[in-house]
Formats: C-alpha cells, sequence, structure tokens
DNA sequence: ATTATACTCTACTATGTCAATAGATGTTTT
DNA sequence: AAAACATCTATTGACATAGTAGAGTATAAT
C-alpha cells in the first residue's frame, strides 16, 4: 500500500516547483531542490527526468539552468505525477482503469477482494486527481505562516 | 501505492477460509486454497505461517491437517491481515499511526504532501477497517450465485 | 575561446521482495 | 512400527528498487 520513495521524492521536488513558481520562465536548480527536501541529487535527477519526458517539467541546461514546471500548477494533479513515475494507483492492476491486467485469480468477476479493492481504488484516485500542484503550493503557503505546533511532534 | 503479491495471495487466501468457515473445528489444506486460488503453494505456507504467528488462522498438522480461521470471520479485518503482511497501510510511514516513522523531509508540520497523505491514509484505513472477512464471505456468496457477466470483461 | 556551471545519459552496486526448492517435523491411519 | 500425508523451516536465485558514479553536452559569463 506504499508508495515508493521514487513516487515521494518526486510528489516533494514538486511542491518545490509548485511552490516557486511564476509565470515568467525562471527555473530552479537540482541542487536547490535537493537540499531543501533532503533529496539524494543524483537519484533526484533520474526523477525529475522522467517528469520531463512526461512532459510535467522542463528544464534548462547550462549556467543559469534549472527546472520548472511545463505547464500551470493548477493543471497538474498528484495523479498524474504518481501515474507517471509509479503506474497505477490501483491497489491491485486488475482494478485499474489506466493499466489494467489480469490476476492470477481463478474468476474476476466472483472476486470478493476485487470488489473491496475497486472501492479502493475509487477513492485512492479520487483524492489524487483532486489534488492538484497549485493546491499544494497554497496549503504550503498556508502552513509556512502557522508558528510551530509542538503537538505535531508527538504523533 | 500498490498491494504486494504476498499481500494479494494473503487476502484471497483468507477469503476461501472465511467462505468455508465452520464453527466447529474444520480445516482446510493449503493444497485447497493454492488450486482454488492459483497461488504458488509453497510459497502460501510461508504466508500462511506468518498469519498464524499473527494470530489470524491455527493450522492442524498431519493427515487431514490444514488451516482454518482462529476467530469467527466477524472479527477480522482486511486492517488486520495487511498489517501484519506488509505493515502500515499508510502510503507514507510518516503518516502512519500505527508504524510511524520520520521522513527524510525538512519540517513534517509544514509539509503540505504530507497533509494530503494524512487523508490519503484514512480513506484507505476506512475501507480496510470497515471490511472484515465475514463481510467478503457473504458478498463473496453473493458474486457466486449471479450469472456471468460479460461486461465485467470489458474493463 | 575558455572556463565554470548544471543538466543528460549510461552503467554499476546494494538491498529487499517474489518465488521456487528441498529437507525436517509432526499426525493419523493401517 | 511403518507409511502416508501435510505443515514447518531454511536456503537459494531472479528481479525490481534505491542509490552511486563517471563521462558527456549545452549555456552563460569572463
Amino acid at each position: 500500500m506504499k508508495l515508493s520513495v521514487r513516487g515521494e521524492y518526486a510528489l516533494r521536488a514538486m511542491q518545490v516547483l509548485a511552490r516557486d513558481y511564476q509565470e515568467d520562465d525562471s527555473v530552479v536548480r537540482i541542487q536547490e531542490i535537493s537540499e531543501k527536501q533532503n533529496i539524494p541529487k543524483r537519484f533526484l535527477e533520474q526523477i525529475l527526468n522522467d517528469l520531463k519526458s512526461a512532459g510535467i517539467v522542463m528544464s534548462k541546461r547550462g549556467v543559469a539552468g534549472g527546472y520548472r514546471l511545463k505547464r500551470s500548477p493548477d493543471q497538474i494533479t498528484l495523479a498524474e505525477i504518481i501515474r507517471h513515475i509509479e503506474g497505477p494507483l490501483a491497489p491491485v492492476s486488475c482494478v485499474s482503469e489506466k493499466y489494467y491486467e489480469k490476476c492470477s485469480c481463478p474468476d474476476e468477476s466472483r472476486c470478493a477482494i476485487r470488489a473491496v479493492m475497486k472501492e479502493l481504488r475509487d477513492s485512492i484516485v479520487q483524492v489524487m486527481e483532486a489534488t492538484t500542484l497549485g493546491h499544494l503550493a497554497e496549503r504550503a503557503r498556508k502552513l509556512e505562516q502557522q508558528p510551530l505546533n509542538p503537538f505535531d511532534f508527538m504523533i
């Protein structure tokens, strides 16, 4: 049920780009994202490259180079990011809409687990498609304004 | 976001035991579960063994041996099974209630992704804790009664 | 033009999971 | 007691994931 580390890093990197997003063509260096989010730089390079070929970010090479979102943060959902990095959002691929694959069970149409997994899939997809990088940036700004809350350390 | 194969097999095996559950102490052979669900037998042995030490099933050795649920199907949730097989239900462990671990991000209390992941966790947990093996068995019985629906092959 | 910067591409290593195999142990039946 | 059956335990190999490393390419400042 877990997100891969790769997927988590992708989201955290996109959060940074969304937070710093401007209409002009300003870019953010990998180094900076890496430091802000504690992500191994070399690993992050690969992830950002994936997201580039997915059409989510664009890059500028050379001295003042870096990455920026290819579209407005409001037009990029978390679902899109995760689907490109790890494939299906569904917990089992026999209930996936976009990446359906037959599973090994004898009869899908009579599998009760499959029925439950469909429900689960729907609630996951609902959250992930409803949340855009724009929402994330807005939320991040609000959280930054709040004073540190000591109760957050008591989980 | 995916369930491991191990977790999927565990659920499918428990579905069989729940479907065949009786108050007496009748058991089901691994071989039988393996054939019904197309699960590699030796692999299934390990999984059932795990579930045994988790207190979910009990076994009887020797001729006429096999496995049965240790408790009534109504008292076993899918959440309990998955937590024992794969750990946290949460997509990232920094939002897990039962298996919390600090993540590598600089400030959890101000991470917007974490806030979204918490929502996601809640909806996953809600489905998995609400669904018992009893529900699964009931649902399986209903599905068995239905005629084959050709539309189920058109996903 | 040269140099420094920062992305790009490919390959490698380590770790963990999935799956299969083999042999040991315990129970019942004959 | 022996044979047959079925669970138990340990080991192994294949594959995916996480992370590291090095050489290469484009850009801008000097």
